[in-house]
DNA sequence: CATAAATTTAATCGAATGATTAATGAAAAG
DNA sequence: CTTTTCATTAATCATTCGATTAAATTTATG
């Protein structure tokens, strides 16, 4: 009963509404935002087994209720980050796919940036997505079903996207290029934290590091598809 | 007190010991190896967080008490198992690079080649380190401190290798190429979870994709330190 | 066989965890 | 100013979870 009426009642309100409204002009970060914003950090820091309601509370500066009272539950909530951080991964990319004035070559060199330059700022996303799915894929695949068709769209076998890459290059699997792409992009973020300890660089070297790389992998995808 | 008892009693009893005597020549398999082959796999899967000790015990088919009584504490049995799985990667690498009747290429494909192999087999195992490693790092090199100086060995900027890299090719920094040939060959099967949802390839499919690359990945290697 | 030791089980304890309630404080509306 | 609505808190409930105990069963030993 007491979800329902408080459900119907958060419905009415739309963020933006409340934003201007309530705390006056962005004087400060209203309250549901700074618990995505502390519940993103432990949930790509810790996963979502491994993050406990307290802990975003506590992160947040607010009481354990108030959570459940703006996203009803941890799970709710989880699933809002997911969403939201898909939704952030595949619209850069998405925009990239659509431009008409780049060639395959100058795509390629985009998603390499674009993931770099994202990714050092949210080092932690992919491992987050990717260990969430591997404990539960079948969960995952039922709440974001999008994804499928929009791979599908951009980066299935007979999408304009491969078919060019097959014809303007002699590949046989493009799939093999575009893994080797998103691989060499956004594996040393995934191995980041292992990287760390096995090197001993600190912050600026490694983030020097991932740098040159936006230079260097452009480089050797074409190689790749050239050889 | 109690146990005190039971670990100073268990110490007594190897392993091997256990095995030829108690279960009489390999009948059947320990009980220790059950559920530790129970945690292994959901541990890979889940997490340590995500793994509760009662699915530990109703895989392994033993009573939760029975967890705690050979290997006292679910931290305890996790941490044998990381330490395990830690040699299991290490090893094989090592061994590679003890031979001096390898060339610097049949090393890098001995790589490729020996990763894909046992990751077919455990394709859950990278994933499950490196988000562990993300989960709590500190507490990761407090229990693997023997990790730094392998790598440091083998990999360091001074090691034979590295040095060799750098004068036989022409390369700037020979860290960025280790850290590729390690993507080209694990990242396929950290992101496999993702790519199996996104793909549609089933099992055979995927077990020949990767199969492929052991061949690909130093033709792709050989032609990024040439170029 | 009888006794001791090792293994296994059922029952349960205490702490942690997600969630809820009822009361209080703050802001908006009339 | 009063009333209503929204936001926040402290306290607490119900479950889950890791761990332990004491008893039962099995296995080894003299």
């Amino acid at each position: 009963m007491f979800l329902k009426i408080c459900l119907i009642k958060r419905k009415n309100i739309t963020f933006a509404e409340n934003f201007n409204t309530r705390n006056g002009m962005n004087k400060d970060i209203s309250t549901e935002e700074k618990i995505k914003a502390a519940a993103l950090q432990l949930f790509y820091k810790k996963g979502y087994a491994g993050t406990k309601t307290r802990d975003i509370a506590d992160e947040a500066g607010i009481n354990i209720a108030l959570l459940n009272y703006y996203f009803r539950s941890k799970e709710k909530l989880f699933e809002i980050i997911m969403e939201e951080t898909l939704h952030r991964i595949f619209r850069g990319v998405s925009a990239l796919f659509d431009r008409k004035d780049l060639s395959i070559m100058e795509k390629l060199e985009g998603i390499a940036c674009s993931y770099i330059d994202s990714l050092a700022e949210n080092p932690n996303l992919p491992l987050f997505v990717l260990s969430e799915i591997q404990a539960d894929a079948t969960g995952f695949v039922k709440k974001n079903a999008f994804i499928q068709n929009f791979f599908k769209d951009k980066f299935g076998m007979d999408s304009a996207f491969m078919q060019e890459i097959k014809t303007e290059f002699n590949v046989d699997n493009p799939l093999q290029i575009v893994i080797n792409l998103v691989a060499l992009s956004v594996f040393p973020f995934v191995a980041r934290p292992m990287f760390a300890i096995l090197t001993n660089m600190n912050e600026e070297e490694m983030k020097q590091f991932m740098e040159n790389r936006k230079k260097l992998i452009p480089k050797w995808i074409k190689c790749m598809l050239e050889s």
